[in-house]
DNA sequence: CCTGTCTTTATAAAATCTTTATAGAAGCGG
DNA sequence: CCGCTTCTATAAAGATTTTATAAAGACAGG
């Protein structure tokens, strides 16, 4: 079996340091990135088998790049943080978390849960790519295609669609829809749906004015088939 | 939604009654063991959600138990423990644990820490359909079916036939559904009813002069069967 | 300063809800 | 059985809400 690749994030370069010795001598492949931003990127370029992610990141909140993760990265994300604080650990685990070490940890504890988080995974292929009908989506590398050509969608587009095929089937309300992309300030703002729902349809229907995978459940919102 | 059931293998009462209180405040099942031959009886009668348990047990090691246990069971066994032994954290996640919290733990986290466990393994398919003769309805994801094919409702008309379909068999008044569906201001406004029940029948019923499933009882209201 | 994207506004079209009208069915006392 | 009343069913017009679309303005990143 390849050797394992193991992504940290984490600002302070003598904890990654550290984290690269043990795990390299333990056959791990180790990749670093010292900012938020940069761990989304490599994650995304190539999706690793688990991420080591310090919560106390300078750019954004290690909160904030585990959800951004979630989205679509579905191995194991161990945090590691100064902060023994239940409602951080709560809040971490919560949001996709699969576990959580505060620091200074025990770098024999911190391999076995590893082992223990990647033993649950291995096995079951990274599989990031949804598809319904003649659309696909590819949520790690952020690519929609239609009948195999690829479309160019906004950011915005890419989550309202995203949001849609990851709930085939199931009505999303206005609400959900605007909480999900948008956030809780724009749960009125239903007119940003109208024009999203819009463009999309230009994009991925055959005949937009015949809708048949975004479709308006008038009142109430809209669904994906 | 079935509740998760989560066994519980402890020597000590008063933990067990701590975990059960919080547990079952949470919205499990419990069931209690205290010894860990009674827990291996157990789970093997009715394989639990998760197991919690105890690495300190009096009768055979709690490693023991975990070994034995994992030779069959696939769901997420947290250890608790006083031991904040590295050798023993180590030595419980290679044996198969899930996770692994010292006493005395903070309740909220264990929570938290049971709630990541069990996303995993549960692929819950939202058990909110009810079915009644030909037709089907999906509360979640709103969405009616007449022999497998999807209708197309209004948002009255759903709300209206999903109050229906909750209340199978029973009468219910005209001034319940008035109530319940458009509140209470409403309560004079049969003639809404007519109208709904009227579209209604003419979507989910073979023939709507001789309705089968919504049945009125006149001068009180309808009856879905 | 340009470009692409998001937000906002305006308006037409579509869908849905409400109201009105009318006819039929059921019950009841004479 | 008849006439009366009450309740129900259905169609359809009118009113209202919701949706679709274009397009202009705002804004951020390069």
């Amino acid at each position: 079996m390849n050797r394992a690749e193991i992504l940290i994030i984490d600002d302070e370069p003598q904890i990654r340091k550290l984290l690269q010795i043990n795990l390299e001598s333990n056959n791990y492949k180790v990749v670093q990135a010292s900012t938020g931003k940069e761990g989304l990127i490599l994650a995304a370029g190539h999706p690793p088998d688990l991420i080591l992610l310090d919560i106390g990141l300078p750019d954004k909140s290690g909160h904030q790049i585990l959800q951004e993760l979630r989205e679509w990265y579905a191995n194991p994300i161990i945090i590691l943080s100064v902060r023994d604080n239940e409602d951080d650990i709560i809040a971490a685990l919560d949001n996709g978390a699969t576990d959580y070490l505060t620091k200074p940890f025990r770098t024999g504890e911190l391999l076995a849960r590893i082992r223990s988080a990647t033993r649950r995974t291995s096995g079951d292929p990274q599989h990031t790519t949804l598809d319904c009908g003649n659309i696909s989506i590819d949520l790690a590398a952020r690519i929609v295609k239609r009948d195999g050509e690829i479309l160019k969608l906004t950011s915005t587009e890419f989550n309202l669609l995203a949001l849609f095929m990851k709930n085939e089937g199931k009505v999303l309300t206005h609400q959900y829809l605007l909480k999900e992309i948008w956030g809780y300030g724009y749960l009125t703002e239903t007119q940003y749906l109208r024009v999203f729902v819009g463009t999309l349809r230009k994009k991925i229907e055959e005949n937009p004015n015949n809708p048949l995978h975004i479709i308006t459940e008038s009142g109430v919102g809209y669904r994906f088939q």
